[in-house]
DNA sequence: ATTGTAATAGTACGACCGGTCGTATTAATA
DNA sequence: TATTAATACGACCGGTCGTACTATTACAAT
């Protein structure tokens, strides 16, 4: 990896790291510029514009998200234990360090839900493939009989999506320290119920 | 209502119908004058400063959350025809024309689960009253023999506003034309399971 | 060591930011 | 009707925004 590249990848780990606590469209090429102790204009020089700058803080932050998420749960076996594995990941991402604002997909979700343009046709992409992938691990969770055949799958995907949009709600707005026991309590519900 | 209050009022209106859309904070002083079509600082006299603005906003949404969704509720019996009033017109209301973007809290928490400060505590405070109250009339539901009595009331508060973070979720943003229909099946089941 | 290119800094820009000022107009009160 | 208070205005403050263009530095290959 040549030196721009490396300094790339400085200035979208620091962006990650901000724009989790104040959002995409709130950070600014000075702040982010002042906190990687570079000028505006050198920063400014590895993107073609802002819009440019959000979009590969997206899919750097997406790249991590398979790598720490996604991949780890291919190597348990089909089916609960996938679902499982997903979801401890999915906690431990929420708290990772690089994102002290929390999981910056949350962030970005309300952030562009309004607002038309590429960035948000980038994040709508990566919210449908990650519901559809829910869906199928799912899927493969009643054809390995742990769940019942006429579980909508769909919609256990977006149930299982919004047991950790209420933990990220409760934990981060609300501090409250019962916020994780709750989510793993509405896990369990939610595999009791889909179990046959 | 003199005519200060009159444009206060239309301030406040025009100022979460965009901040529904572009959040708080993105919403601009400027911008805000042109849509009302006032000067900047004929606007301005209005606020002490633009937190102050903002809070005022949040204010007035909260007066008339009161309005639409608590106290209509309050009108039917209690326990979970009470619950299902306020779901029925939680969903009136997150699609309100005053607020073409969604419910402002929604994007409000999100917005300022990281950002210290009087508006934050603002909404943690109004949030952690909308918790109890759910808790409230859950427990109701539990007395009035609609409930068993083992319920996690506070847990159900949690499982009930999930609900609606999701179909904020998946109306807003990834504008599923099932989000509605499942946010009623999430309902009902939830309401099965809390049932006697 | 020299040259060429990649990486960074410097400078400047027009637009807009939140906010203040003095002043004019409008509305309510006496 | 005269006086006063409420309301709104345009001009302007120092700063920051995103972005363009140019100059300088650092490094690699010759």
């Amino acid at each position: 990896m040549n030196k721009g590249q490396k300094t790339r990848d400085t200035i979208l780990s620091e962006a990650t790291y901000i724009a989790s606590i104040i959002g995409l469209e709130a950070l600014t090429l000075g702040k982010l510029a002042s906190a990687v102790e570079m000028s505006k204009s050198g920063l400014f020089a590895h993107f073609k514009n802002k819009e440019k700058l959000q979009m590969d803080v997206l899919k750097d932050v997406t790249k991590k998200f398979v790598e720490k998420v996604i991949k780890p749960s291919m190597k348990v076996s089909n089916g609960e234990p996938r679902i499982s594995e997903i979801a401890k990941n999915w906690i431990a991402w929420t708290n990772a360090k690089f994102m002290p604002g929390g999981c910056l997909f949350v962030t970005a979700t309300i952030e562009y839900d309004d607002r038309l343009g590429p960035t948000r046709d980038l994040i709508v992409k990566n919210q449908k493939l990650w519901i559809n992938f829910i869906s199928d691990v799912a899927r493969q969770a009643i054809n390995e009989g742990h769940f019942h055949k006429n579980l909508d799958t769909e919609l256990f995907a977006f149930e299982f999506q919004s047991i950790f949009q209420s933990y990220h709600y409760a934990s981060r707005l609300l501090i409250d320290p019962k916020a994780e026991k709750r989510a793993w309590i509405m896990l369990d519900k939610l595999l009791e119920q889909s179990r046959v």
